[in-house]
DNA sequence: CAGTTTGTTCATTGAAACTTGAACACTCGC
DNA sequence: GCGAGTGTTCAAGTTTCAATGAACAAACTG
């Protein structure tokens, strides 16, 4: 009935302060409910803790995760624009800080990320339309209207998503 | 560059019609973004497809899987209050129907997954302000603030939730 | 241009999760 | 109570996924 001792605590950690351990921990719990890796949200959790920027082989050394981790784990955390990176004259390294905003955090998987799987989704709602209407492929009773029902629960969603938008900015 | 063929394809399923089996994918498919287990996908999808009620031994031969997995499945289909149990006398077996509705399965979500989660996560966060304003945890400047930001968004969210459950009623 | 630094890619490894199938517990009818 | 029918549990096998680290590509420096 014991959790596995290694579930929330960061892996190798010698370099940080207890409240920056702390910040890592609450954001690696956090990325389990979004099904995150570990390292995404240590990574996240670092940047968070320290509010400027830090490189990679910062990360590596001070979360003790391997460079491919950091590099994917960057990449992915770039993508839905929960870090930036700034690139600073004379120094050939890149430096990365997190985006601590909310709003700004939300925007971003909003418009980019929420927008594409609703588009795919209302695709797949459309083939899985055309294909149970279709006679020859033996839809059960009453099927097709419960489809119909999915599409029209899938428009509600799509409006759903500006409503949210103006909540956050309040 | 090409995908497993096996991701969204029922793996036996020679008792289904092809608009039936449309649904299924499309559930199982659904289930993938929710990170839930292809079986879970593949045992609502066949109730919502019938649109009637299935015994446990219908599921296990219809789609080819195996006792145990129709089994933890409907648990957790019904634990969710997707699936519902109804009993007929003169019938020692339990017969499973689909909750079809959206708001009334979002609505047991919202009840009793989101609000053990916000609470949770509340008492976390309590947590993590009392250590970074500790003094002896050596946290970077400006991280307690960081962190009451967080809280005022966590407060933000809850006010959030029943706002979208109102939207879904309409 | 050779050497160094920085970041990415990818095959391999290890761990966690899902599925299976058989053993088990429970209930009903006789 | 006995036997058949029904559903659950759990150890073992399989699959899936994240982490690693070495090889690679790109960009700068002298």
């Amino acid at each position: 009935m014991s959790r596995p001792a290694t579930l929330d605590a960061p892996r190798a950690s010698g370099r940080l302060t207890p409240a920056e351990r702390e910040v890592i921990e609450f954001f690696v719990h956090l990325g389990r409910y979004l099904s995150l890796p570990r390292s995404v949200g240590e990574i996240y959790g670092a940047l968070f803790a320290t509010g400027g920027t830090m490189t990679l082989d910062e990360l590596v050394s001070r979360l003790g995760i391997s460079k491919g981790s950091a590099s994917q784990g960057l990449r992915l955390l770039r993508g839905v624009g929960a870090v930036r990176a700034s690139y600073r004259p004379g120094d050939r390294k890149d430096h990365y800080a997190a985006e601590v905003e909310l709003p700004n955090l939300l925007r971003g998987f909003l418009r980019d990320q929420l927008s594409v799987r609703m588009n795919h989704a209302n695709e797949r709602l459309g083939r899985l339309l055309d294909a149970v209407e279709d006679p020859a492929n033996g839809a059960p009773d009453g099927l097709s209207h419960r489809v119909e029902r999915l599409v029209s629960w899938q428009k509600k969603a799509k409006r759903l998503v500006p409503l949210v938008s103006t909540f956050l900015k309040m």
